[in-house]
DNA sequence: GCGTTTTAAATGTCAGACTTTTAAATGTCT
DNA sequence: AGACATTTAAAAGTCTGACATTTAAAACGC
């Protein structure tokens, strides 16, 4: 591993970053142990509360994994799909709260987004994944559902949209896009939304996908998109009246 | 903020998580200074080693930065698209060199998003993103060029197209598939890459955003997509073959 | 009133000890 | 000999207490 300068602050970030560098050049292959943290800490001339920091700084990164015990220790750990989604969604949903990004921006690009899967969903989704978006339609069209559950439903609905692609590299980009558009959508929902509207392109949508016909999903998803901004400009509007 | 039970493994990993809620949650307004190190030790009972080593674990999501000094402490912080891009880009080369996911899946989930971007672009590009693009392709026509500097120009004219579409949010989810394809596409570059080829797409890809003719831009991504693919298949071939 | 010095608060770091977990080594019984 | 129980050692996790460093505000002197 490399060394740190003298310069005495940042250490634990320095060592963090030694590390992690060398896990991304491929110099610590997958569940490889670290040394000990005391061996670490000997190695970088710290005290174990510092190489300590360090690891906390990689394990909340998933890049490595802590285990106790005799043969316990840290270990590279493998990167798994479900880990980066989580980081994803939260890193989105920040980075759209913290940046007043405008609703139409983020609406753009999650259907941009969405819409460059369409045509690979109507090619290889399973039957199973069109029978998830018929079952989230009709729970969708139930009278007595809460706001909250036809939020989640509809990020079912294009989840299972999206993992039809069967490109789990989109299907991890996406879900940031997806996922952290739901607060946003909840900012319409309780005042404009037209359910019924929204189901039938659904529903549309996934006939779509059953016929393998990608340009009428695209389609269906483009008014769908369309109908969400001006949704927003309704909204935006009568907020500004205000 | 929350509390911990007595289940005295993942202290540190517990306080960071209740931390993280309250930021995401939205109580914790951006640039709002968190108690001391030891004012929160106190709140959760548990000694300043541990609350350090949560705070660093939130440090390294850049959820929080630490200012020393007398009105220092650790404050909830804006986090910006540059460092998103960073994680981002880090976590997909992760992804893909960890989960030997193919070069044909990688691919195609780049291009599909790419070209998501195409139709914005060619409505939105200014005129110095085009003239990046120009530049860049200047670049990769030269003759004494090394590989890693023509695939750094490739990037870079990538990254041109894709902020042309003039929406942040697009651009931090490609930044990831763009730069995360550099090491793999140098897999194929040292043996079969036909820089002509390439180049003359990138020149009629910026042909195109000049004629702000999205379709035509995304015909000549499509193709650039395709033969990126043949490339790949012809060195995987001869590997096999070897 | 302005510049300098002092001071206090906060993070950053260290040293050493103790607790808990875990698996392997050892021992014991059938 | 083999299966089971016990001991032991290694490692992470945690705590206490201390010192160093940085930084801005307060106190001071001119």
């Amino acid at each position: 591993m490399k060394i740190d300068p003298n310069n005495p602050a940042d250490l634990s970030a320095q060592i963090a970053k030694a590390i992690r560098d060398a896990i991304i050049s491929g110099a610590m292959p997958v569940d490889e142990r670290l040394p000990s943290e005391a061996e670490l800490a000997e190695q970088f001339t710290v005290s174990r509360p510092t190489v300590r920091e360090a690891l906390k700084r990689l394990a909340a990164q998933s890049l490595i994994r802590t285990q106790r015990g005799a043969t316990g220790g840290a270990f590279v750990n493998r990167l798994r799909f479900e880990d980066a989604y989580a980081q994803q969604i939260t890193t989105s949903t920040l980075l759209l709260s913290m940046n007043d990004v405008g609703f139409a921006t983020a609406c753009e690009a999650r259907y941009a987004l969405e819409r460059a899967c369409a045509p690979l969903s109507a090619q290889r989704r399973t039957a199973d994944q069109l029978a998830t978006m018929r079952a989230e339609c009709f729970r969708q069209s139930q009278p007595g559902l809460t706001d909250e559950a036809f939020c989640a439903s509809d990020v079912a609905f294009h989840r299972a949209l999206v993992d039809g692609a069967g490109n789990p590299v989109l299907s991890y980009q996406l879900a940031g896009a997806v996922e952290a558009m739901q607060p946003l959508m909840n900012m319409i929902t309780f005042t404009a939304r037209d359910r019924e509207r929204i189901v039938a392109l659904h529903h549309a949508i996934a006939d779509a996908l059953e016929a393998r016909d990608g340009g009428a999903c695209d389609d269906h998803l483009a008014a769908l998109a369309r109908y969400t901004m001006e949704l927003a400009e309704e909204v935006m509007a009568r907020r500004a009246a205000r």
